[in-house]
DNA sequence: AGTATACCCGACTATTTGTACAGGTACAAT
DNA sequence: ATTGTACCTGTACAAATAGTCGGGTATACT
């Protein structure tokens, strides 16, 4: 019995999320309820409760401040939770380094924490063209250490990164990387390959799309 | 008389700075101070008085949980504070939309809080080549209200987005936006012209560069 | 009329969390 | 030799914060 939510419902979840935009940590209880302009912090308990039940967001039990905003709650309220930008990597043959860039220190205001599982990358060349990510697209990777055959993944080889497909087979070669374009040859694993994470949406002009 | 960060310093940091990536909030004294492997609490509160004098951190007074990471901490822990990603905008003609994205709800793993005054920006389109923005560079927009003749700045013209120079005139046509290419023409303001931000880096092939 | 739900009040208690005090050790610089 | 600093111990206390009890009102549905 999954319940809509309501109007105030909503209010409160935007009041944890400001709060949290303007602080960098979440509100307290009577922090809410200030906002909420009412009277008990029973209110703020009851409407929690719901948020809870209903998966917008996430409380540590026995914690000060332990609310976080779940994906949910971020698409309730309108706002989309997103991925950092980490820089371009090459998708033809390997030729471009992963560039993190250096340069933020200057970045002016106060900024923002970000998780580490997942970010986006720039793909430049068109070796993955047969899977879909064409030359400019943006890829949606998630880090992870273990990958099944045909999974799409960030790679790194030797001092370079790329996107392929990875490949395993019980003949020869076994391990591959292999491009989606006839064009390129496969790239067989020596011990120069490390998987990073693997690909798991991609974007043309604004529109994300998952990945086959 | 600023002191180079300690080593004991910089694990702090470092449990600070993945407490709030493992849980969305920051830890309390005593967190901190089980992670530190030490029996006082008295500890954690000289450590974090140093964190804060020499510009690390930020702490709000008589709260729980009152801490934020300052850039300078992001520096010293070798992180980057990074800006979100936000989609697509037209450096051309005025002729794609800013598309936030709207599927992320899929996206695995919980997600990062973010500041909204910042955020990058792809850029399409050759209207701004002599500014050295070209077709498929990102740039970085911080959003603000007041622009001064020169700023290059992101504007919302009718239902599109896009990129150019902003200028103030005291002859007429007194404000417009002009591109950098002699190809296309001056966008007068009429009331259908609202700056969103100014661009203040421009990034190629990874490398952020300040804007003149 | 009865039941359920969303939302609220007020007072109180329990727990978590930060702060203060009174030191101690090791080390480097003056 | 003395001073300052980084880091630590242990205890006690005050403040902040969450949780609980026992209700109330209005609205919608059966």
């Amino acid at each position: 019995m999954k319940k809509d939510i309501t109007e105030r419902q909503k209010q409160l979840l935007g009041i944890i999320y400001d709060y949290f935009q303007g602080s960098g940590y979440p509100p307290t209880f009577e922090e809410m309820r200030e906002e909420l302009k009412v009277a008990s912090n029973q209110s703020v308990v009851d409407l929690l409760k719901k948020l809870v039940e209903n998966g917008y967001i996430k409380r540590s039990e026995a914690a000060a401040r332990g609310l976080t905003l779940l994906p949910l709650g971020y698409e309730a309220l309108g706002r989309q939770p997103m991925a950092p930008f980490m820089g371009v990597a090459a998708g033809g043959p390997p030729i471009q380094a992963l560039a993190i860039t250096g340069e933020w220190q200057t970045l002016p205001g106060g900024l923002a924490k970000l998780k580490d599982e997942v970010f986006v990358l720039r793909i430049s060349g068109d070796s993955m063209i047969n899977a879909g990510i064409d030359d400019g697209d943006q890829v949606l990777v998630q880090t992870q250490k273990y990958f099944v055959s045909g999974d799409i993944v960030f790679a790194q080889v030797d001092d370079e990164t790329t996107v392929k497909r990875f490949m395993s087979t019980d003949q020869p070669p076994y391990l591959f990387l292999k491009p989606e374009n006839p064009k390129y040859q496969n790239i067989l694993f020596k011990d120069n390959i490390e998987l990073k994470g693997k690909v798991i949406s991609v974007s043309k002009s604004g529109q994300w799309l998952p990945i086959k």
